[in-house]
DNA sequence: AATTATGCAACAATCGATTGCATTGCGTGT
DNA sequence: ACACGCAATGCAATCGATTGTTGCATAATT
């Protein structure tokens, strides 16, 4: 084997080339306080030996970790598989964004039901800062780690109070946009699909409310808790349109994911959308202009929330006490309204 | 600020148990080599203050990463996101099954333009292996880098007198499983829709051909080399639909993602599916349940294949030479056909 | 009482790189 | 010829943990 004759370490380096380890770091590094000449020929040699200095160890002593913790917290949605298509378009943002600054993506196991499970990577002290994909029902861990650990920013809702440093839409408005754009379309019966359980939904249903409430029609909503997986939506949301008499025209779905299904059981019902019934999705996830038809949505732009993210947790990483962030969410409208 | 009395390492502590360090890493670590009453002690006053190892360190003493590395090597298709379904369900199951075995999971850049793009995440002492998710055009390179580097596996094609390990289905009998499936179907005129530049879309490709051989129907296909994102695939279609006289009455798509666009373009042109057209996908990625139709798809087992490539790295992590696995396909079939 | 055994904790080397400071050697000014 | 300055390199401490070895009490044995 070659094992024999390999460069393991900056010190084996440095014996080849007959230096001291010191030298051999500041080669690699570039440093102008080694000579020109040895520098390039202590270069040739780690080329030659494609070596590469252990980055665990550098880290260690210059006190950095050229890492983000990317965590997914569950809670109590225990049925939300961490490959939902909303986390998965988030994180690959995420990754795009980070690898941007040279920086990688550590993605670690979330055990909400420890109290720890934040505090245990942030600590860890093999990440410079933590991003959260979704507050769940964890605000109260989320705050008391923000209040004394600075890198740390959430995709989410923005409460009042809140301590922590958020990056989310105005699910509120987002709500109303959407429910507004089913009157226009002459709906007077609604339905809402979607567990109010979580925050965001919540919010979402409120401004659903609101703009009803505005228009005279407070009235004509039902709610269908409905999970946010496909699997548990589908089945749910079929049963409903059978048993529901008056089917209502306008479906306002607390995301895309909810929506497809919906699109799915009003089709197998062979109801007409937009014919008979208008829907209307949330989130804008890629495959929303992929579907039969193509899902009207309330767009919240993950891409630029994405780099909102990663722009604030690195200011908090160089000291800055940032602000969260609200977006705007915006209304596409396509084939299904 | 309450940084004067934080305790930050395991000498702070040993000084405020008034130990030395190497009782207090005994003690954490639960050796009997301490005293009962002197442990408990020592692991209470790190409880009190919240202390937790840091991991880089003891990393590095150990020479372990806890980590291992994801990579998706895009090669020249740079049009495909890394937010495509495709790979984030896969990082989905690859995600929870590393975290089961207490490992993390690394996502790095990838620039497949540096030969050095794998060496750089092997050699770089911040994981214990690496999955490769996607062969992509790195043949060559991931060849010459498992040669020397035993923690290693990919997801793909397995190729004659491939050196990788690697972890795939059988394309060409997925190919051909599709094809029989549209013959059986009563079709008669077929269209493949997929870049066969791709090795894993050419066998899938090439068991196409063999299938319509072994019918007597060779001479009745046509190749739309339509690329894998969505984007690209729907207006390449559509056009297609539009210039070609006599449309095919079976359409086999090289992924779930193309299938997806396929739909949307027939259903703008209005051809019924599957009245007029059947459509086969391939991968059954958890969207292909929720299209309208649902598509038939040629599955590729993504969980199983992602606990095969862990359960593989680890055994090559312990030093196993370990055979690459071939998955069976199976044909789903649903309403698209 | 002297000797051996045993349990517990301290000491110090180590993982692999970085970096402030000390040292060496060479050219130059006087 | 001597001292001085500067450039180039070596030395050694450091990051924060782990772990083999050693030392020191106290308990058990004869």
């Amino acid at each position: 084997m070659d094992n024999q004759g390999r460069v393991r370490n900056i010190t084996d380096l440095a014996r080849l080339a007959g230096v001291s380890p010191g030298t051999v770091s500041r080669a690699l590094a570039d440093s102008h306080l080694i000579a020109k000449k040895t520098r390039e020929r202590i270069q040739e040699i780690a080329r030659e030996h494609d070596f590469r200095p252990n980055v665990m160890a550098r880290n260690l002593r210059i006190k950095r970790a050229g890492a983000i913790g990317v965590l997914i917290p569950l809670g109590h949605e225990t049925g939300q598989h961490i490959s939902d298509p909303f986390f998965m378009t988030m994180l690959g943002h995420l990754a795009d964004a980070l690898t941007e600054r040279g920086h990688d993506l550590l993605l670690s196991r979330v055990i909400p039901t420890d109290p720890h499970w934040l505090n245990r990577v942030a600590d860890s002290g093999r990440v410079d800062g933590v991003i959260l994909i979704g507050q769940s029902d964890q605000l109260a861990v989320i705050d008391t780690v923000a209040a004394r650990y600075l890198p740390l920013v959430a995709w989410g809702a923005n409460l009042a109070g809140q301590v922590h440093c958020s990056v989310g839409s105005d699910n509120r408005k987002g709500g109303e946009l959407a429910t507004r754009h089913l009157i226009e379309r002459g709906c007077r019966n609604f339905a809402f699909f979607g567990d109010p359980i979580a925050p965001e939904i919540a919010e979402r249903l409120e401004g659903c409310r609101m703009a009803l409430a505005a228009a005279g029609l407070a009235d004509k909503l039902a709610i269908l808790p409905a999970h946010l997986t496909a699997e548990t939506a589908h089945p749910a949301i079929s049963k409903w349109l059978d048993e529901t008499g008056s089917s209502p025209n306008g479906i306002i779905a607390a995301s895309d994911v909810v929506a497809m299904s919906a699109l799915r059981a009003l089709a197998e019902h062979n109801v007409a959308v937009p014919g008979e019934v208008h829907v209307v999705g949330y989130d804008d996830l890629p495959f929303a202009n992929q579907t039969v038809p193509t899902l009207t949505t309330v767009k919240q732009d993950l891409a630029t929330g994405a780099a909102h993210l990663v722009d604030l947790l690195f200011r908090r990483i160089s000291g800055e006490k940032t602000a969260s962030v609200v977006l705007e969410p915006e209304l596409v409208i396509r084939q299904s309204s």
